[in-house]
DNA sequence: ATGAAAGCGCTAACAC
DNA sequence: GTGTTAGCGCTTTCAT
């Protein structure tokens, strides 16, 4: 392994002229500057990152955690597109990026710890679990961090505009005459209850009062087999309605399974609209209507928000992206 | 942040002893070390692993490096699979998983180069882009490698059984009475002409000869679209096939796809069968039967061969994994 | 069982 | 423009 004092050695100059070099001083002349890159190539010269992070307290490496207790995380149809973004923006710039878990080298320890040993410069969430008390250590502590999916008052936070998305889902139904809407929740999740919460006050403003049966809860992960066994529960209704309003495009999926098995059609029978747009969505049959998040939008936003803030802006940010109503072949006009 | 030396300090003992207990040495007596383990709760210590890093010349890190050039990579269903297997054994044994890009603080580098400045134990290639320079030169590096999807005379190995695969493919529409079958391939993918080649000899095991043009080829990386694409070739031939065994379920989604406009019903007019297990596949209508591969164990497996490495083991390990054949309703007896 | 000293590779004052 | 010095936090001989 060759280090600066190699090339120092090679080209005559100091250590200290040679970190100039690499670290783009403009206090070094050109001579010297071409000098010490020629010797730095031909002694296939590589920075140690390690010691530079050890001397700056900069590890150029942002943590990222997601919900490790559910089923969800990394498997999530989510997941993969915010990551996505999220690379694409911090690699940019310089950062690379590191999963934290809960535990480290087999012991357990907590998210916080993980990441002070690590050093990392800050740490994006995706997919919070609430219920985690070491997801809240980590946010109070003081890394800059950013949240998706959760609100807080101790980190930045962005996420899809729910309310907006299960407004524009009412809408849709509403203008193709339905008025007996049920809806599928994501349970206790923040856009679960988001969601939820925008049906209900859309379905109000519209003078359609949702019926307490026609709101069934599918679970806080977005599984398609709870999605499954809320829909069974409103076939179950003497009263169905005439369109449902999932969630989540796994609920939706789900619910569309249950239909299917009872003989129920999608759209004839009922009309199903999603919330998502996985990447399924489009193949399936019927295709799926659904309210679309910006999961590429929402990462590259996160990267930028957190990279902010390590560059030492302390004031806590939050966005919201809008989302967009696809439409495909699960729901018909009444 | 507080250092061994704040404990050394606080304790009266030096930095090495304070060290060796962290260090688990066994020459520290009892009480030593209880006394130190408090004064560190006490501080607050948390050690550095720069610093550490720095004197062992080990990082505990692995890096991950996916396909970027094509879309797969991340958004793969199978990558999600492997990198939770492999995660999760990684991190059982004190590893942590950092993303490999190309380039590093948005200057072009390589593979290679962004995991020295790291400094990371060992590699995990996953879906490698064989025309990449960058990828080779990283593979013939001496860093402790492993390849999923790939041969390689430089680096370990591991994948699934993809000729078995295409075997169990072939034999179950035999078993069927399908002697008239198609092949939707992978294009110029490692898997995808394992598996082709592995149809081509399954065909002629059984006295079959595969027609040319019952071999069409989609993308190497598996798009719905080119499944699609192919699909719409056989299609157009006069005598059709019974059956299709598309290289990939994705594919398969997309030859399914295309018999649905053309009002080709499956199974009734032509079976389909996959390859890997998606998650949708078991959403799908109909159900897609399919061969799974098992991509939480090759995940597993890839990080118990990787750290087997990077212990010091020099020889190179290959493995392959079985698949396993999931009948669903997405072919029929002829 | 414990400690002194040196060094991992780099950067940051500060002087020249 | 360039160099000297010190130090980041830790581990590792090697003494004692």
């Amino acid at each position: 392994m060759t280090t600066i004092y190699d090339i120092a050695k090679l080209t005559g100059f100091s250590p200290t002229t040679v970190s100039k070099v690499f670290n783009g001083y403009s206090d070094v002349s050109e001579k010297t500057r071409r000098k010490i890159l020629e010797a730095a190539q031909q002694l296939d010269y590589v920075p140690n990152a390690h010691a530079r992070s050890l001397t700056t307290k900069r590890s150029w490496t942002i943590g990222v955690l997601f919900n490790e207790s559910s089923g969800a995380g990394i498997l999530h149809p989510y997941f993969g597109g915010v990551i996505e973004g999220f690379k694409k923006v911090a690699t940019s710039k310089g950062y690379d990026l590191m999963f934290i878990t809960k535990d480290i080298g087999g012991k357990p320890s907590g998210y916080l710890e993980h990441c002070k040993i690590r050093g990392v410069d800050g740490i994006v969430v995706i997919l919070p679990d609430y219920d985690d008390p070491y997801f809240h250590e980590l946010v109070e502590a003081d890394i800059p961090c950013v949240l998706l999916d959760s609100d807080s008052e101790h980190a930045s936070t962005i996420y899809s505009d729910n309310t907006m998305g299960s407004e524009m889902a009412v809408d849709y139904l509403y203008s193709l005459g339905h008025r007996s809407i049920a809806h599928i929740g994501g349970g206790h999740s923040f856009a679960g209850e988001k969601r939820t919460q925008g049906f209900i006050e859309a379905m109000k403003r519209r003078g359609l009062s949702p019926k307490p049966e026609f709101i069934v809860q599918g679970s806080y992960d977005f599984t398609v087999e709870s999605g499954r066994k809320a829909m069974e529960q409103l076939l179950q209704l003497q009263d169905r309605p005439t369109a449902v309003f999932a969630a989540g495009d796994n609920l939706a999926v789900g619910a569309m399974i249950a239909m299917r098995e009872q003989g129920v059609s999608v759209p004839e029978d009922i009309s199903v609209i999603g919330f998502d747009d996985i990447e399924m969505a489009k193949y399936l049959t019927p295709a799926l209507t659904t309210i679309r998040q910006n999961t590429y939008g929402l990462g590259s936003r996160a990267a930028n928000m957190l990279i902010y803030s390590i560059e030492g802006h302390k004031e806590l940010q939050r966005d919201m992206l809008p989302v967009e109503l696809v439409i495909r072949d699960s729901c018909r006009p009444l």
